[in-house]
Order: structure tokens, then C-alpha cells, then sequence
DNA sequence: TATTTGAATTGAACAAGTTCAAAAGGAGCG
DNA sequence: CGCTCCTTTTGAACTTGTTCAATTCAAATA
């Protein structure tokens, strides 16, 4: 079901069990000691199992912080639907969506930071621009898509095919961003969150202007540029 | 001299050799085999030493990247100075800075990967956004300080004093970008250099105009709520 | 019920980055 | 020259992520 679940299918009831157990331990583990401290033997011995077991179910040690991601990411959708629901305002909107995620992912933000240093590379299964990450990806851009739909903001035609994968991406810059903030409570990332926000709808607004059309152009020609091949 | 050399100082002339001739095999090692297939046992046996003399000298494996970064970036100033000569426009400027780096960084694209990956985190000695990389980064900005002066784009005095550091941070960006883009010769990132650059000083030159006050304080606005603290 | 087969589990072995106590060099000094 | 002190060098040991051949288990099959 979903494609980056790793191996592709767990066969039986207790399997399933054991995987999860696993990961708890883990979670718990990284938690306490930080990810970093508690080895794949801490791991595995907190979950009663024999440390091949860990492989048996996870690819590696960042993939158990992938398997997180992915099950915050799985419990997100009911919390999206309301921040939709709840107002027309494209900005609250966006806002809302990025702080659900920052809610779920708070408790575990330094774990995060394993997850970024893998994803470095596109070409690595862990990277959040990669191949096997693709579905929870569009998922997430498609959050985007309703958010922008019936909103309060009117997008450009040209603009508009582009604009939830540039929500999305700038949702994955903050997240970035957040994780590695060491600020008291990440307050310079909200102070960001509330700055850019600002002027990035600011931005959408005037870009509908008429004397706007050709910086416009050339904004679109980036994209063009990146996607090309 | 250079605050991020490890160890702070080296005392005798054969002690410099043997750190040279560390760095000289690994160099070679990386490019023949790979970053991850060249261990450290080899850079040390390539080298002539014991595993323990490389420890001696770098603090870990990255660090070997590190200072493989910052010798060209001793390097690279030469060059810089002819870029500013050559010409005043301030696209071909920021552009021919990029490119020196992008020149010099070629035969090493794969290598720089390692970097990318420790540097994630600011804390990390091999941040480029860390403290102990703060002279290189200073001086990388200063190059950007010089192409903006004299050059023929006149900047708003609001903006003047963080340009050259927006720049560095774009060229950053781009440097990220080029590392991992798999396009041959990396034609991606030139198509987005392309682009990025002529958005980048159009919208210099935009934000003169009176009519853009108020947009250009809110991008101001998103530069103190990432300085702050 | 006995057999077979594939999934699940084990734990020892491996690989490679890193550490560290001990040894070797070598410069200055009495 | 012998002694001291600091730098440099050594290489075995340690740690920890990962692999894998062997084993157990449980369900399907005969």
C-alpha cells in the first residue's frame, strides 16, 4: 500500500507485531539517548529481539526514522482536513498546515536530523525528493492543492500548476530549517514562519498585477529550468 | 592562520610534509575508488603511515573533505580577482564567482557530498553555517561585498548591507544543487544559474522603485526574523 | 500425522571509522 | 653524552552499523 514501507510485505499477524515493537523500541530509545547514543543492539534488545531482526524489518538505522515519519505522516490527514476546514484564509491555511507538522514532529525533533543528513542525496531511498518517497510526497502536495482551492487568494493561471509543489517545498525549507534552529523553542523559526508568510502571499497578490507579467515570466522560466530532463 | 585547520598548529616542516602527504593520498584514493569505497586504513598505507597518523592529523574522514575544500579555497582568490576585473556588470560578476567554484569543485562533485551531509547541522565543526568555518565563509561574503561595489546595479541602501551575504547564500543553494544534480555536466543547475541570476537582478532593480517599498520591508522583515537571537 | 516450504529469528562474523596507550624521534640543556 | 620533554608515529583494540549462514517455527500439503 504504501510504497516505501520496507520489506515489501510483512506476511503474517506476529510479524507485523514485531515490526512494530521494534520500532517502538527504537523511537523510545532514540528518545532518551538520542539517536546517535542508542546502538541497533540497544534496539533490538529492548525489543526482546535478536539483532538481525532489526534488519529483517528495517533497511537501516535512519530507516526506522523514516518508518516515524511515515506514521506521523499516515496520522496527519484527520488534522489537515480541519486547519481546511477551519478557515478560508489562504494564509492561515498554509500556516495551519506546517504547524501540524512541526506539533507531531516536536517530541523527536533532533531524531529528524538523521533523516535530513540521508536525504541529502535524491538518489538515497531515504531522501524526500527521491523516487521511493514519491507517494507521500504527493499526498503532501496535494494537501496544498485543497488548501489553495477556495481560498481567499486568486493565483495566476500560469502560476497556478506550479503553486502547491512551491508551498510544499517552502513547507520543506521550514522544516529543514526548524530542525536544525537551536533558538528556544525554535521561536526564529516561527519568527520566519511569520515573516515569510507574509510575503509570500504578499508576493502571490502582486503578482497578478498587470505591470507584474514579466518578472512573472522569468520566475516561471526558473521552474521551467529545474524541471527540464 | 586559517582558524579551521585541525590540528591548531603544526610544529616542525616534516610534521606540514606528512599532513600534506596524508591529504595528497586521499585526494587520490577518493577520486580513483569513491569517498565511501576508500577507507582509512588505505588513505593511511596510500600515504605511508599508520592508520593512526591520518587521526593525527584530521579529525575524522570528513575533515579530509574539509580541507580539500579550503585548500581551494585559498586557491580560488586569484581568480576571483580576475572575475571582479573583467568586468562591471554585476550579473557577470556573481556569475563567474559561482563558476570558479563550480570549476574547481568538478573533478570532486561526488566528494563535496560528504561535506553536505555533516554540515546539515550548524553545530558540526564542518558546517558551513558553523563557527569554526566563520573566516572562510567571511571572506567568501567579502568577494560578494566587492563585485556589488562598482558594479552597475545600483542597490537600495536598506538592502546593501545584507546583499552580499544573500548572495553567498545563493550561491550556496546553488553549490547544494550542483552537488546532487545528476543531469550531464550537471545542465540543470546551469539552467537554473541562468535563470535564478536574471530573476536575481531584476528584482534589484525593481526594488528601487517607490512603489516596492512596501514589499522590500517585508523581505527585510524575513531577514531580522532569521538574524534575531 | 509426517513432510515440506517459506517466513521469521538468531547470533556470530565482518567492515570500517575512531581511539588510545605505548613507542620512537628529535631538539634543547646541563 | 645522557636526560628531559614535547611532538610525531604506531598498530592493536574498540565500537557500532550491517550482513549472512544456520536454525526455528508454523502453516500448507500430502
Amino acid at each position: 500500500m504504501v510504497a516505501s514501507v520496507y520489506p515489501a510485505a510483512v506476511a503474517t499477524a506476529k510479524a507485523e507485531e514485531t515490526r512494530n515493537r521494534i520500532l517502538d523500541a527504537a523511537l523510545r530509545l532514540f528518545q532518551q539517548r538520542g539517536f546517535e547514543a542508542a546502538t541497533m543492539r540497544d534496539v533490538a534488545t529492548e525489543a526482546g529481539v535478536a539483532t538481525g531482526a532489526a534488519y529483517y524489518y528495517y533497511r537501516s538505522k535512519e530507516d526506522l526514522v523514516m518508518a516515524f515519519y511515515l506514521r506521523t505522516d499516515k496520522e496527519a490527514g484527520e488534522s489537515f482536513a480541519n486547519v481546511i476546514t477551519s478557515t478560508k484564509e489562504l494564509k492561515k491555511r498554509v500556516r495551519g498546515l506546517i504547524e501540524v507538522k512541526f506539533d507531531q514532529f516536536a517530541a523527536h525533533r533532533e531524531l529528524l536530523k538523521a533523516l535530513l543528513k540521508a536525504g541529502v542525496d535524491p538518489r538515497d531511498p531515504l531522501s524526500p525528493f527521491g523516487e521511493e518517497t514519491r507517494e507521500v510526497r504527493e499526498q503532501n502536495i496535494a494537501w496544498f492543492s485543497r488548501a489553495i482551492e477556495g481560498s481567499d487568494v486568486s493565483v495566476p493561471k500560469d502560476v497556478a500548476p506550479h503553486l502547491p509543489r512551491l508551498l510544499w517545498l517552502y513547507q520543506m525549507g521550514l522544516i529543514y530549517f526548524w530542525i536544525v534552529d537551536q533558538s528556544p523553542e525554535q521561536r526564529r523559526t516561527h519568527r520566519l514562519l511569520d515573516a515569510t508568510l507574509d510575503l509570500v502571499i504578499q508576493l502571490l497578490r502582486v503578482s497578478s498585477l498587470p505591470l507584474m507579467g514579466p518578472l512573472r515570466k522569468r520566475a516561471l522560466k526558473v521552474l521551467r529550468a529545474v524541471d527540464e530532463d
